[in-house]
DNA sequence: GTGAAAGCGCTAACAG
DNA sequence: CTGTTAGCGCTTTCAC
């Protein structure tokens, strides 16, 4: 059933059928009425790329999500991102498109998007501290929000973040005041923005109560279960070890809790450990945690700001950016204590 | 830059132009290089919605994912099955649509997706046993395949699942064959058709060498870290608790392990763990494996294959529906054992 | 309050 | 080999 058919069936030109669907004022309610009504018993929706066509306006948004190409592996904190914003744009008519890019052939990605004009705006995951992409989509004139920021370029585009830096800075300073001297960052990927960011806080919370950073003790990986195992696990077997864990993500924890396990020491008394934590849903169900000491940020939730900060953008294609910094909250549980006195 | 705009830089109508760019073959060659290259260079590309519009086929498929309201949850296994298929669309110039449907009104999903016509195809995700989603699908005559089946309605449409009951029927008989009497299978959701299937293989194997089955060693619940430990911390602390776990995802193995941990008891000697190991990439890398029982079945590649099956589909819509069964491969390692004689 | 007509940017007969 | 023309299904002036 389309437009013409529908018109057609009620005796009314297409003009009067599009006004009284698209909620026009100068449409009578009567006839407004018969043509809802008709509507629905033909279950008739304007066909979206026509209405597109028509309008200029797509309403999809693309998010495009990096997937390194060695691994081929997707970092699940996507999909609760993902889940966040797909409800703002279900609520706003809005289709989600989403691209997988190997790393590598993102541009060619952003440039297609923009150009096959598929989309009103994208969603740019995963930043690194230098990354081309902030001038190609500038030059795209394609709106843009980014989960994350691009390094030093902190203006002239629209973000959305947490506070890396201080939170990674406070874990840090939360162990040090417990006691631990040697504490270990199992971080992701060193040219990640927000791994960048994290092991910048943490050094300079090493630094600013006169702790040494040792350069051993800072280790950069994929968001893996085997990175937190295989790191924590060499670093227990080597000499001098460290008295604490600083995760990057909850997969890393459980990673690193494995380790400490198999080494035969006990969380919060022998090692502690503290991870950062997505608020992974797989990994949460009512109040039980599997690792409790935590910097909370929940990725659901940026998932709908960013959703919603694009929609506005792309809305009003004159806003200026609009740049959001979160705060993560600490919560201490049963997973960290003070350092072991004696080994 | 569109068509026109192309054309009239170049001196030629916007049909030759149009027939260079698509490969039809009644243009010069002369013609066609030069056209190419103008496009190139100005990096033309033609509107997605335009072209669909003309042609009839909006390039685009849609994959439609379940969340459990109450949850919010996603499941991480589609992360990796839309990485696979997501591969496929981009080779086939296809783009991916996602709906994040609450539990529920997943039907109106499917209609809207229908009659705006904004995708030539659906891959549909977690059947249940008795789903009406079926029935709503073929009355929609849009293409589609399931990942999974739709309980006993196993023909008329298009499927690819891996042999559930089999699978687990081999890991439970392999089980018994090695001592254990008291096997617990720790499964995902009842109304699931696959969650059916593997119990069905579980207490037909059971069934099969003669033990009776215990309702108290079956458990349903989502696929968390929290229902695998929950699980495994309330039997392994009730009385008569059983000796092996069946996992019915890598999830919840890691889950019961946890819980295992705590209990003080060695997995692969006090207590025996196999795992249907949905190859999530989160937790492999390299040749190090987490839990190192399992029945392997990689979803990334059934996303490829999916979406291969959909867009053969498409692209001929009067082929008789395809099916699929997958066979998971039991690998054997360290996390069993036969039973411990006496506890 | 309603309708006729033009046009969004492309493809696909049909002519030549 | 190239061009002319007529849509695809909608929205949106502009008239009435």
């Amino acid at each position: 059933m389309n437009l013409r058919e529908l018109s057609e069936k009620l005796g009314l030109s297409q003009t009067t059928v599009s006004r009284a669907l698209n909620g026009y004022p100068e449409v009578s309610d009567a006839t407004r009425r018969r043509v809802v009504e008709a509507a629905a018993q033909h279950n008739y929706r304007p066909s979206s790329r026509a209405k597109s066509l028509a309008t200029g306006r797509s309403m999809a948004i693309a998010h495009v999500i990096p997937v390194p190409a060695r691994h081929e592996m997707v970092n699940p904190v996507f999909a609760d991102f993902i889940a966040g914003a797909s409800d703002v744009y279900a609520q706003s008519g809005y289709d989600m498109l989403l691209s997988v890019a190997d790393d590598g052939d993102e541009e060619a990605i952003y440039r297609d998007l923009a150009s096959r004009r598929s989309v009103d705006g994208v969603i740019v995951h995963a930043p690194r501290v230098d990354d081309a992409r902030l001038q190609l989509l500038l030059s795209l004139g394609l709106p843009f929000v980014v989960h994350g920021r691009f390094g030093n370029a902190t203006e002239g585009y629209s973000w959305l973040d947490m506070n890396n830096r201080r939170a990674f800075a406070r874990a840090t300073r939360f162990l040090t005041d417990l006691g631990h001297r040697r504490i270990a960052l199992v971080n992701g990927v060193a040219d990640m923005d927000f791994a960048a960011r994290r092991a910048d806080g943490y050094s300079g919370a090493l630094d600013d109560v006169g702790i040494a950073a040792d350069p051993a003790l800072l280790l950069h990986g994929e968001m893996t279960e085997h990175h937190g195992y295989r790191s924590a696990h060499d670093l227990l077997a080597g000499v001098d070890p460290p008295t604490a864990f600083l995760a990057s993500s909850l997969i890393i924890a459980i990673g690193i809790r494995r380790a400490c396990e198999e080494a035969g020491l006990t969380l919060g008394r022998d090692v502690s450990l503290v991870t950062h934590d997505d608020d992974l849903s797989y990994f949460r169900n009512g109040t039980d945690e599997a690792i409790y000491t935590a910097l909370r940020s929940p990725v659901r939730e940026h998932g709908t700001l960013c959703a919603r900060m694009l929609l506005q953008l792309v809305a009003d294609p004159g806003t200026t950016p609009m740049t959001r910094l979160l705060e993560a909250e600490l919560r201490v549980g049963h997973t960290t204590g003070p350092a072991p006195r004696d080994r």
